[in-house]
RNA sequence: GGUCCGGUAGUUCAGCUGGUUAGAACGCCUGCCUGUCACGCAGGAGGUCGCGAGUUCGAAUCUCGUCCGGAUCGCCA
């Protein structure tokens, strides 16, 4: 028979002394000193330690028999414990549970890695036995935080008048952007459903219907390679709002992460983030998404350089791309050796062609590793414009447009981490603004959307819709923390005519319009408001506000990076039965049997 | 799909210029121990060196292939 517990293992305190408890939980660590017997009891509240003591010979032999992770419950007494006994590294430490009663619900096999924090053991172990790795404090701490989470988000939301809508997880495949996951319909042979990449036709609509606050922390799937921060499937807030600009969208999310990080953990912020163009961000940081809690912003020195004799810098503008500096503060003293090291790596990791310096210190003045091609004048005008002092370092690459641009973006990253620049307390929200609506891409030959092909262009830019359209901005938006994109939105097309410009300027015809989004211009028939809405990377998020750096952290049972679950073996073969059911045949060369 | 790194005890790793019986730490097991909380002390078990082939008198070590994992680029509207 399972005992009732009176408490969790991690609520006792001295205000409990001599009361009778009964406590269930698994047995963290024991420490056998002979005559006494120390047991750690876990639970996901906390720890309390329980005491066996010889006074009773049965239940402490049967108190011996106990090994790690056996499920067990207790009836005991709660001892003040004495001054030099308290352990004031557990909030139950200034007390003991004294058992008079000891019940093994489970014994447990030693489990192939250790249940507690900072476990150095690789993922692949803690992915096949994931409900074990769940079971350690950090990411049942993770798992509670991200509860809080969606508490938080569904209260704020449903004050502010909201309406949660659940949208349908078969879909209409959409090819535009993202690969989709297929399932097959049994019932119509040879058709497919998609998981959702999103739910933004759907919430377009529901803004035709007239809900017009819609929320939704909804499941969205992506069949793409995998990264750190990327997984298959993650988890959205997704939002749309009718009658609203991008202010509206965009202050009532700050409002909701001002309240989330209140409420999650703890932390005060400012409900007004700083904002910049995408134009900006490229020119400053090289990236959409720039991590601005630390500076080491570009300084641009194409045009000091543009007639320079050193050919790098010079035959790099004359071709259209740019020469540009970031200034490492305190480092103008760095040796030959660890410069050398430094050009190998950003060689190897950014795919730069090499690393130009100047050095700036009290022994050698201004120092500059290309400067017998240079004038004096020239570097000191590099130096000044990077804004470097006496001790910086000026650390240069040049090459086409836009690479260098990336390239420059994450050596940046790298001089900020390896000199410790960032941060870690801070939470730096940044909109990024302004996106261009389109880009040209080379290898399909055509324009594609940037946000998706529903994002209204700026006004006073529709002209050029069809003559200059890269030059045309959106009014699209990114909320970056931390140099995280944590969520994007726009304010859409609600406008027959301009969407129909939209599909044509991406080179989808008219037949193609009516076949893959037909219902919604349909929809737009009858009366469409105004709106626009945002998508919140909810994985990210609880990432970041839980100090880690891994998506799978935060996610209970998440995929590796072959989009696999090693813990249950998905994806797997089905029956030959199945599949005739579902009318689809494997291809050749590809089954069970070719493994 | 490309590139790079890795795979040795339950776990994390060392060993890798070929050479006796493959080591360490933690974990695990046994014994001793009445105030531990990373308990301590003594002892012990535990290995297909990912797999296959090759070179060699001899391979964890060198070569090739293959599988697996990770990072990264492509990809991710």
């Amino acid at each position: 028979m399972t005992w009732k517990r009176t408490h969790n293992c991690g609520e006792l305190t001295a205000e409990n002394t001599g009361e009778e408890i009964i406590l269930n939980g698994w047995v963290s660590t024991r420490r056998d000193l002979g005559g006494v017997i120390f047991i750690d009891l876990r639970d996901r509240y906390g720890i309390t330690q329980i005491v066996f003591n010889e006074t009773d010979k049965e239940l402490h032999e049967k108190a011996e028999q106990l090994r790690g992770e056996y499920v067990i419950g207790v009836k005991g007494m709660v001892e003040e414990r004495d001054e030099e006994n308290v352990n004031p590294e557990l909030y139950t430490g200034d007390i003991e549970i004294t058992v008079t009663d000891l019940q093994i619900y489970a014994k447990a096999e030693t489990p192939p890695f250790e249940i507690k924090e900072d476990i150095a053991t690789g993922e692949e172990i803690r992915l096949t036995y994931r409900y074990l790795d769940l079971r350690r404090p950090d990411l049942q701490r993770n798992m509670i935080l991200r509860s809080d989470f969606y508490q938080s988000v569904r209260s704020f939301y449903h004050e502010r008048d909201f309406v949660e809508v659940e949208t349908p997880v078969l879909m209409k495949s959409t090819p535009e952007g993202a690969r989709d996951y297929l399932v097959p319909s049994r019932v119509n042979p040879g058709k497919f459903f998609a998981l959702p990449q999103s739910p933004q036709t759907y919430k377009q609509l529901l803004m035709v219907s007239g809900y017009d606050r819609y929320f939704q922390i909804v499941k969205c799937f992506r069949d793409e390679d995998l990264r750190a921060d990327r997984q298959p499937e993650f988890t959205q807030i997704d939002v749309e709002m009718s009658f609203v600009d991008e202010d509206a969208v965009m202050s009532s999310t700050e409002d909701l992460m001002q309240k989330l990080m209140k409420e999650t953990i703890g932390e005060d912020i400012e409900p007004s983030f700083k904002r910049m163009t995408y134009e900006e961000a490229m020119k400053t940081y090289g990236t959409d998404k720039p991590d601005t809690r630390f500076g080491l912003e570009f300084a641009d020195f194409s045009e000091l350089v543009e007639d320079s004799e050193f050919k790098i810098f010079s035959g790099t503008v004359e071709k259209g791309g740019a020469v540009l500096g970031i200034t490492v503060p305190g480092q103008g003293s760095m040796g030959r050796g660890a410069i050398d090291r430094l050009t190998e790596r950003v060689q190897d990791e950014t795919g730069a062609g090499g690393l130009i310096y100047i050095k700036l210190n009290e022994e050698d003045g201004v120092k500059c590793s290309v400067e017998k091609f240079l004038k004096e004048e020239t570097v000191e005008a590099m130096v000044e414009k990077a804004d470097a002092a006496m001790g910086d370092l000026v650390l240069i690459l040049a090459g086409p447009s836009p690479d260098v641009y990336h390239q420059m973006s994450k050596l940046r990253l790298m001089m900020g981490e390896e000199h410790n620049l960032i941060n870690e307390d801070e939470f730096d929200f940044l909109w990024v603004t302004d996106f261009p609506l389109v880009k040209w891409s080379r290898e399909e030959q055509r324009y594609q959307a940037l946000h998706h092909p529903f994002t209204a262009p700026y006004q006073e830019d529709v002209d050029k819709l069809e003559e200059d359209p890269v030059s045309v901005r959106s009014r699209a938006y990114d909320l970056v923390l931390n140099g995280y994109e944590i969520g994007g939105g726009s304010i859409r097309i609600h406008d027959r005519e301009l969407q129909k410009r939209m599909f044509s300027l991406l080179g989808i015809d008219e037949e193609e319009a009516e076949e893959r989004f037909g219902f919604l211009l349909e929809a737009f028939k009858y009366g469409a408001p105004p709106h626009g809405g945002i998508a919140l990377g909810v994985d990210r998020i609880i990432m970041i506000l839980s100090g880690g750096n891994s998506l799978r952290d935060v996610i209970a049972f998440p995929k590796n990076q072959k989009a696999q679950s090693l813990m249950d073996n998905s994806p797997d073969y089905v029956d030959q039965e199945q599949l005739d059911e579902l009318h689809i045949r494997l291809k050749r060369g590809v089954g069970p049997e070719h493994e």
